[in-house]
DNA sequence: CCCGTAATGTACGAACCAGTACGTTATTTG
DNA sequence: CAAATAACGTACTGGTTCGTACATTACGGG
């Protein structure tokens, strides 16, 4: 793909390029870091509009509203945690060890989208409305959820395991220590006057959930 | 302290009797509900206004504007939990026993608290602005850090406890549970159909924080 | 009992903001 | 190459919303 750089582009007058996919594509990013950096009802569809090689009329062809902006973009953040899941392989492991790989993605994919988090946060103070109209992200299943069951499954087999905890117990629980690191960042800096993603305790606190997570389910 | 039940007052037209104490006190609740419920951004000065037994006019004439109300919202908010955290007293208990005290009383209060779970969240999203603001919240210390920091003393010492975590760190797992599954409560149960809030889970949730930190602490 | 001030109410304004009416240009397809 | 349509831009509007100017009333101190 070509980088197009006559003037008549950067312009936006008669002469730009037309392309579907980067401008709808320019509007999701752009939209994802303003409704991350100022909620959904602080973001402003001009101000998105504004950091866009395109106008604002194109977000309401393309996305009709502000809300089903804010659903696609919810969508996509989605997708890419989604993704890393995926491509987990863990099977091979000893289930302590799987654990540990586990809350170790988690950790690092929360560590690096602090926007992912931000919006997730914004989303639950919308009481989720936006995912519920969402087909695509209401019933589509966890895939860390499946590789968790086998993990909890081979560890109680083993031995190694309690058994009053379920998949979603443990995923849980991983998520709540890593989404607080970032989530809660702000006020837990001002009033203990630490902050959480300061690199000095990243490694700390990466081992901290595994070992957590793995002194409990091997506790009886 | 006698209800005033005069038509004069319900209606609040002349004849109202004056209660600055009051006016501030319901202004203060009503915004803080309102706030919780809607966000700050969503939230309406007018809404406020209506919900309450007096008008608009009251709100900036107490709180100079809406930034400010909601700094002393959340001041508000959090004299609760911190007199609660005053009040616990573990020094006789074992630290073990100590720990799941804490944990049992931070995961109470959240439960039976969403609003001001709600209310940190929303702030967060504002990169605790307001707090900083806030001279009453912004140099504050936790006194449960001061019952923590000597409950993990005490367990060093006993030889029961690791060495690697202080205070700050226990305070931030046990935090991060707790909130998460009444912040985070709306994603979770659109995406994976399970309610944390739902009372069936309740006692498990809660005998399983303080099983996470007591199992962790206890391992070397 | 009267006067100053604290407390309250009404009405309004100016800015803001989501969404649209209408017009234009590029691209594709027959 | 012409007609259709997809992609885009400009300018505007109607309703909302924070905040205020101005008027008024209750209450406490002298």
């Amino acid at each position: 793909m070509a980088a197009p750089s006559s003037d008549a582009v950067a312009s936006g007058g008669p002469g730009r390029i037309r392309d579907a996919d980067r401008t709808r594509a320019e509007i999701l990013d752009t939209a994802a870091r303003e409704f991350a950096e100022k909620g959904f009802d602080g973001a402003r569809v001009d101000e998105i509009a504004a950091k866009t090689r395109t106008t604002k009329r194109m977000i309401y062809y393309y996305f009709t509203n502000k809300d089903q902006l804010f659903v696609e973009v919810l969508e996509r953040a989605y997708t890419v945690i989604r993704s890393l899941e995926q491509d987990l392989d863990v099977d091979h492991l000893d289930p302590a060890e799987a654990i540990r790989q586990l809350a170790g993605l988690t950790f690092d994919h929360h560590e690096s989208h602090p926007d992912f988090v931000r919006l997730v946060s914004i989303e639950n103070i919308h009481r989720a409305e936006h995912i519920a109209r969402s087909t695509a992200l209401s019933n589509l299943a966890n895939p860390a959820l499946d590789v968790l069951t086998r993990i909890l499954a081979r560890g109680r087999e083993a031995g190694q395991f309690r058994d009053d905890v379920d998949a979603l117990d443990v995923h849980m629980a991983i998520s709540a220590f890593c989404v607080f690191r970032t989530a809660n960042r702000y006020t837990f800096n001002a009033i203990f006057d630490r902050d959480m993603l300061d690199p000095a305790f990243r490694d700390h606190h990466r081992r901290m959930v595994a070992d957590l997570l793995v002194s409990y389910l091997t506790t009886r």
